[in-house]
DNA sequence: CGAAGTCTGCGAAGACCTTCGCAATTCGAA
DNA sequence: TTCGAATTGCGAAGGTCTTCGCAGACTTCG
């Protein structure tokens, strides 16, 4: 139970056909991946997955049903912040500039980041 | 050459010595790496990073000298796309607002995103 | 009941990553 | 020139990741 370990390539599609579907049994992420692994590749993925803590498994029907043991919020910040370690100095807003410099935003995204920034604003206020 | 690949997490240890010391020679890097790696190890690691073409070698020396293929700013572009695609949907500026909920940044930081939005008014008042 | 289909567990293969010891070569100093 | 130090190249070992075939158990349906 390697807890602190960023998910691989593989494991992170899976958590995604997770967090996108909800519980879900091995067929059912296999069918969302189809073109990219057989079934058993799948079903072996995420029982290794299990084991490392990332998915949780019932297994009260003989089709077991997995889910994330993470939520994707917070699996982002956990890989933002790796990624923030690894490559940015540990500046996780240098980052989001880098990110903001790399792909155009649509509007509703810009809103949110000027919403946040006003946010901040609001909270220096505060503490003057 | 596979020049696609995302380097690894020793690899861009490396990568981080040279971007912070411009071209070194094995030892060189070996020492800022000490408590991590033997000599050999961040020789191995050079050496196949010259073959993906992440790194080039100046042989004219018999001590090699080693510099960055790509620049920092490059590399983190390509890294931070790559995590936006595998984690965010794409979505670049949703990875920049998760960096930005993920960690506190700086008045300066802070700076730099208020002008870069500044920035993106002033595309968006120019396109009408 | 019996056949066909589905599911899990097992194990193994191949790719890559990271590590490092050892041998051969070259350089520099005594 | 000869010896020791430094450097490169080689190859292998051990780990992880990803893949998938196959066997055995269970279910369903005719």
């Amino acid at each position: 139970m390697s807890a602190l370990r960023r998910p691989t390539d593989a494991e992170l599609a899976i958590l995604r056909v997770l967090w996108a579907a909800g519980p879900s049994t091995v067929r059912e992420v296999a069918v969302e991946l189809r073109r990219e692994s057989a079934y058993t590749t799948v079903l072996k993925l995420l029982q290794i997955m299990a084991d490392k803590g990332l998915v949780r498994r019932d297994e009260s029907a003989r089709t077991h049903v997995y889910r994330a043991a993470r939520s994707e919020r917070a699996t982002q910040r956990q890989l933002v912040r790796d990624l923030a370690d690894r490559a940015f100095g540990g500046s996780a807003a240098r980052l989001a500039l880098q990110a903001l410099a790399a792909r155009k935003a649509s509007p509703e995204e810009l809103a949110e980041i000027r919403g946040w920034l006003a946010e901040q604003e609001g909270k220096r206020e505060e503490a003057r």
